[in-house]
Order: C-alpha cells, then sequence, then structure tokens
DNA sequence: TAAAAATACTCCATAGGTATTTTAT
DNA sequence: ATAAAATACCTATGGAGTATTTTTA
C-alpha cells in the first residue's frame, strides 16, 4: 500500500538527499537507559565482566563499554578492576541499591503487564444514570453478555452532571441516560424507549387502588422528594402551574433509600413508570398531564466503531 | 587516533568484509527502556501527541512510533487516540501508576548520583586493627590528612579475621595492621614500626613504680585477658612455658574496656607498649624476654598507584 | 476545515559483533 | 602464563528526522 505512495510521488521522496539533515545534537547524551543499568547490576552480582556478558548473552566488550557509558554519566567509576578482585567503589556501592529500586519497579511494571494482558478479557464500561431502574435496563444488558460471553460489563453510577464528562475523558465506554439531555457536540445518542412518570406508593396506601389520579391529589399525601431526578424541575415546575403544594416529609439523592420509603409507606412519590413498578411499590397514573421521558444509549462520535460497542447498539435496538 | 590504527592493519580489518556478520535475533526486542517510559507520562499527563513531542524536544511522528512500540510490548494500546478527546485506555491507565514508579526510581538514582558527584570528595578508607591504639597511628594519619585536606580519611575498625577479606573485596582500600600477619598472596606489606609488648597496669598498682618486672611475677596479680589480641596464643604459651599460672579476673574483646579496667586497678595485662602508654596506665617491660610486634601497611597489589594510596605510602615511610 | 496522529521514507548514532592488545595476578 | 578487561574497528538496527497522508472532531 505504501509503496503505491511511493511510486506516486517518486521526485518528492527523491528529493531527501538534497536537504541538510539535522542531527540530534552530540551532547544531550542518553540519560540513564534500563539496559544499562541490567548491565551493571548483573556485573555488581558477579564481580566478572566476562561472565555476566554471558549471562547477558552478549560480547565482553559490548559490556566493557556499556559500563564505561554508565560511569560517565555517574561522573565516577562504579567498578574497580583488580583482575581476580574486581569489586564495586563507594560510588558503585551506593548506585547499586538504587539501580537496584529502578530494576526492581521496571520488572514490576512488566510482570503488571503481562498479568493484566493474560488475565483481561475484553470490557465494556457502560455509565449508568442513577435515576434508572436497574430492572429494565438490567435485563436487556444481562441478555447482552450472554450472546457475548467473552465480553465482560463494568456497570458504573453516576449522576446527571458527571456522566458526561466520565463519558468524555474515557472513564467509560458509554452511558445510558434519560431525558432531559443536554445537547452535547461529539457525542451520539440512540433512544431505547420511552415511559411516562407516574405517581408511586407502597402497597398499603390507599391511592394504591387506583388506577389513575388527577394531579392535584398529591397535595394530600406527604411527599418524598427525589433529588437526583433529571425531571425535578419540572415537576417541581409542572407542581406550582396547578396550584399544588407539596408536602415534602423526606429527601434523597438514593433511589434505593427513597423506594424503602415509599414501600413502608412514609409517603408519595413521581418518577419514571419502570423505577415504579418494582417489589413492593404500585405506579397509578397521573391523569391531566402526560410527563414522558426518554432513555437513550450515548456514544461519543468516534467510539461507535469498536466491536463490542456496535455490538451494543446492534443489541439494545433489537432488544426494544 | 583510531585512524592510524585503520592505516596500519588495513588488511586485516579490510577481510572483516568477508564474514557473515552475525546479527542479533530479531524476536528479542528491547524490553522496556526508560526513554519510552518518559514518554508515555508526558502523552498521560498532556492527551496530546503533538504538544508531548514538543515537551520532549522530539518530532510527533517519532513519539507515535515509541508509543505503538510500547502497546506491542504491553500487548494492548494504552491510548486511546480520539482527535481532541484523547485519554488513556484501561490497561494505559494501570500502567501509568505503575511506570511513574520506574521514572520515580530512576529520577531518584540519577539526583544520588549528581548528590555524589558534587559532594563527595576523594577518600581514603582505611582498616584499622582493633588492637591497634589510636595514639601513634592516629597522630600520623591526622597529619597525613592537613597535609592532604583535599583528601578525607575514612577509619574503619576490623578484626584480624575480617580485615584481610574486607581488604580483598574492597571494602577498604588500605589496612593497618599488627604481627603477626598471615601471607596473603596479592597483598604487599610496609613496616611502620616495631614495639615491645609490654605489662600494664593502672598508675595505683605497686608495679606502677617499677622500671621492669620478671615474666613470673604476672602470677601475682589478677589479669585481664584481651581477647582479640593477636599475640594471645603466643602470650598464653609463653606463660605457660614459663610455668606461670595466669590469674584471669576479667577479659573483652574491645580494648577501651580492658583500659578502663587498668585504669580502675582491676588488674594487670600483657599489651603493646604504644597502647600501654595512654593516660592513665602505666607501661612496665618484661624482664626474661622480648616480644615485639610490627605493625604494617597493607595494600593489595594493584592497588598502589592509586595517587591517595602513593601519598599515604610515601607520608607512612617519612613519618616512621 | 483544521488539527492530530499515522505512515513512508532517510539518516546516523549507537549497541553489538570479532580480532587483538593491554593489564593484572 | 593465563585470565580478564580494554581497545580498535565494523555492521546493522532503531531512534530520530522531514514530508505527506489519513483520521477525526
Amino acid at each position: 500500500m505504501w509503496l503505491t505512495s511511493n511510486l506516486v510521488h517518486p521526485i518528492i521522496y527523491f528529493s531527501y538527499g538534497m536537504y541538510n539533515w539535522p542531527t540530534r545534537p552530540a551532547e544531550v547524551q542518553d540519560p540513564m537507559e534500563l539496559r544499562r543499568i541490567r548491565y551493571f547490576l548483573t556485573v555488581a552480582r558477579t564481580l566478572n565482566f566476562s561472565q555476566a556478558a554471558r549471562e547477558l548473552k552478549i560480547s565482553q566488550p559490548a559490556l566493557s563499554k556499556a559500563i564505561q557509558q554508565l560511569e560517565s554519566e555517574f561522573g565516577g567509576s562504579l567498578i574497580r578492576r583488580e583482575g581476580r578482585l574486581t569489586h564495586l567503589t563507594r560510588l558503585g556501592e551506593r548506585m547499586r541499591t538504587s539501580l537496584q529500586e529502578v530494576e526492581d519497579a521496571a520488572s514490576r511494571a512488566a510482570q503488571l503487564a503481562s498479568r493484566i494482558a493474560k488475565t483481561e478479557t475484553a470490557c465494556i464500561r457502560i455509565a449508568i444514570m442513577c435515576t434508572i431502574d436497574p430492572g429494565k435496563v438490567g435485563r436487556c444488558l444481562a441478555q447482552f453478555q450472554q450472546d457475548n460471553p467473552t465480553l465482560s460489563i463494568e456497570l458504573l453510577d453516576f449522576t446527571a452532571a458527571t456522566i458526561q464528562e466520565a463519558l468524555l475523558n474515557g472513564k467509560v465506554d458509554v452511558a445510558i441516560i434519560g431525558s432531559p439531555v443536554e445537547a452535547v457536540p461529539r457525542v451520539r445518542t440512540h433512544e431505547l424507549f420511552q415511559e411516562r412518570m407516574v405517581m408511586s406508593c407502597g402497597l398499603q396506601n390507599r391511592l394504591a387502588q387506583r388506577e389513575s389520579i388527577p394531579l392535584k391529589m398529591i397535595a394530600e399525601f406527604p411527599y418524598i422528594d427525589r433529588l437526583r431526578c433529571e425531571f425535578r424541575d419540572m415537576i417541581l415546575s409542572m407542581v406550582d402551574k396547578n396550584d399544588v403544594n407539596l408536602n415534602v416529609v423526606a429527601s434523597s439523592e438514593r433511589e434505593d433509600w427513597i423506594k424503602s420509603l415509599l414501600a413502608q409507606d412514609h409517603g408519595i412519590s413521581i418518577m419514571p413508570e419502570s423505577s415504579a413498578s418494582s417489589a413492593g411499590l404500585k405506579s397509578v397514573a397521573l391523569r391531566d398531564q402526560n410527563l414522558l421521558r426518554s432513555v437513550y444509549l450515548t456514544i461519543p462520535a468516534g467510539r461507535e466503531d469498536l466491536p463490542p460497542v456496535q455490538a451494543l447498539i446492534k443489541h439494545v435496538k433489537s432488544f426494544y
């Protein structure tokens, strides 16, 4: 393929010869390389250049030169050559400890890399907005994992505020978020489903028998405020417009605590239908209005071509 | 300069061309070099190849290639290139920590080297046999240091058993030892002085008035045994031959403790005259015999040419 | 479109090799 | 005399460069 380019622009490449080729400035000599550190440590252990060279599978002169280079780098001799009495100088003694630490750190890093390479399976990291109920989405993702057994899924919890950042700086591969979605450039969205916002209460609550209730009736019951709801502002302004006064008796950032409070009949709340339908809760439609929220799979542009992401897109589109 | 050699043996070197030049096996690729680690850490920080290349003062393609090499070494990509959204992969994230440790260790080592290079003055390490009194030899060495103010002297304490090893494996540069000296090949000795072995006691002891005493008289006094004395065996056998029974009331490996016991008149002992003449002690000659010990400066062959060692030899020869 | 990264290709410094000399025991 | 290390010299590769293309926001 590149041969083509070569043939297409032969004159351009031929012209290279006319340049005065810049060279690396000679005074900037390589600062400390691991190769030489390994060589030195072997000599420090064996106290014999020839044997060390054999162990390192290089020639003795090559080793001698490498050590000389290191010595000129450190500005003093590391090894006193005395024939059969070769030994480290004081500088050599002190550098040995320090250089051994470098070597150790490097071999730990190499070990980590090979461990990761061996054990790490392909993984797709999915950010899930905290207000999305695990039930409906979870079933979809569980099935996706079963269909792709070599792929592992990592689910991470984010708020509406932090999820975009996580997506853009690569902390997660894709995100599942609920509307309202702020329009972010470079992020593509795939709608998964829509659902109504409904009233939710415990099974013992007397509203649990009702098919639907008018919005106004909410004022008659203690209300539990879902602080992290993306619809919270909308709900509050809607309630305000209808001259309903909420009687807020509890509030929380956590969906699981809110559901626990609802199940124990401490009050009622407004939430997405899929959340409201979980065990111990009853969802009741709100008459006089029609609040809808959409749930989207969002992916930064440019990441849609990754095979696991492509598979996920295909799967969720067929699931819903 | 090497050009000359080239001209002197042109035929020999010309014949090199006939060899089938061995090549490094290509599959043995360089394992992890600090250069690439530094490059990666810079990219990990800037998340921008071009900027990182500028910081590293190399070209952007050079940097790209280095990172690709690292990635193939680690068996997975480290950085996900997404134009303005470039970020680390999971592997990259985990390796970054580990590689930062390598870099830190390396820069600590470099710092140590430059610190040593800056502060370290030339130093001569002298092993001193523990039975040699600091007084006489110390004056000589102190004067040597004054005459060579740029040279620092490190005095190390050794026993007769360990001093040879320290000398041969380079823990010290030279040694000052007392006879009897075991003949060790490759070690040259320079005699400094001879001295008598004498009886030593505290100033209050009634023998302190005497000019000399017969050996037999030692049996009449409590004796303090100097365990590390190189002459100990000789003293014991001499005493034995003369049918003298030592009355050993104390013994120690440490000269300073023995002198303290003598000064407090807990007994008497036999020791080199220079030791016996220190403050609080009286030395008394032993009649009927003439035990002499010599004190030598000993230097492993091949180390005599070092300038500080040469200076030391010259100094001690003129001092005594 | 513009910026970032990759590719294609050249050059040369340097790591590494062999042959030989020097040095040290 | 012998073993170890240094030197002298050569080769080839890899790291670095410029010019250009490809990719991506």
